[in-house]
DNA sequence: GTCTATAAACAGATAGAC
DNA sequence: GTCTATCTGTTTATAGAC
């Protein structure tokens, strides 16, 4: 039973190791041997198991999607909307405080997040993948629960951008977590700073729906 | 007088290619090579007047800070705070305002702002460069008149969090800019969508103040 | 100061043994 | 499926003519 720790095979810890370095670094300034390196195997397994760097990278972007799309929960409200405003309003905050906590202080999922922000930067196939797969549905289900929330419609420009600037906050804390954590005289950002950080976003949240329900 | 319409030295051609081919692609794929070409030089130019690639990153860093700098505009209320917290946020509202057009739209600011976001993404010494002279100051300044909005202590983490918040919805509508644009169907972010989205985060300024006031 | 030509190191991809 | 050795192209930096 307790045969294999982590016998992952070749592939895997080539997602793995590529996961890291491209998510850290870049995916230009990181080399196909530097990646075999870290995954303890030879740089031709890469063209072997991918087609090339590339092909590494795509590779890379679906197991993204597919654990950012576990991470985050099933999507809020998909199949039964809540009926009334508060209803809507109270899944937004769990859906934002889950989202706050994941993207900014989860370690097992830092180079998994690291690697989608840089995609998303600019945009290529990698980004597609990404889009298409996690963000466009999940975006739309918090879209139909800000419209619920709000009285609003759900596929209106007002809701869809009220939507991004909500996520916004919260990606921002990420990407800039440098500058942050300096300028609050933070050595790191662990569980205690990512609950003052959603408590904060959470507060937002509430203003903003609010402000737009007159 | 009308003499020289452009005649600007290599060096600041140099730079001005640089900006544009660092931003918009990154450092470590972009070329010596390909911002030669661009700048109408020679590849040992760059050598000569920057030491060497890393040389004209640190002077596109130094350039961005004066830009970004002066097309900001002055510090707001660094000298006189204003009295009311009203004073205080409608300065509040201005100072957000004209920074969204500003990084969302401003065509002629375009590289400089891709370059600085780009920058302070992974930290080194270009961003450590725009931090300590531009950004820095800036948010202490904003973390004043915040203060005097809410009538919470200027330099409390409460503050702090709050206004990068704030600064970072507008940041976000400029780095996802592909990400918003195919959800929301532009085309292209203009005047006109920066001004949509200006005044959807200035909403959402008043709204986190006055939840803030109590 | 500007250029061409070249050097030295590096990249990704591949051939072929095992 | 995994490995070493090598091929081919490209990178930055530099030497030296003008």
């Amino acid at each position: 039973m307790s045969d294999d720790p982590a016998p992952r095979s070749t592939p895997e810890t080539l997602i793995e190791a590529a996961l890291h370095l491209f998510g850290h670094r870049g995916f230009a300034p990181t080399s196909t041997r530097e990646i075999a390196a870290r995954a303890g195997t030879n740089v031709a397994s890469i063209a072997y198991h991918f087609g090339g760097k590339a092909g590494l990278r795509r590779a890379c972007a679906e197991a993204v999607a597919e654990r950012i799309g576990s991470a985050i929960g099933p999507l809020d409200g998909a199949g039964a909307l809540p009926e009334t405003p508060e209803g809507a309003q109270a899944l937004l905050d769990a859906a934002l405080r889950r989202f706050v906590r994941f993207i900014v202080a989860d370690p097992a999922a830092a180079d998994a997040v690291a690697f989608m922000l840089r995609e998303l930067t600019d945009p290529g196939e990698a980004a597609d993948v990404i889009y298409a797969s996690v963000l466009e549905p999940r975006h739309r289900a918090l879209c139909a629960l800000w419209g619920r929330a709000t009285g609003q419609p759900a596929e209106s420009d007002a809701v869809k951008l009220a939507v991004f600037a909500a996520i916004g906050q919260a990606v921002y804390f990420r990407i800039a977590q440098p500058v942050i954590a300096r300028r609050l005289d933070w050595t790191a950002v662990g569980p205690d700073e990512a609950e003052a950080i959603a408590g904060l976003l959470a507060a937002n949240l509430s203003a903003m729906i609010e402000s737009q329900r007159r």
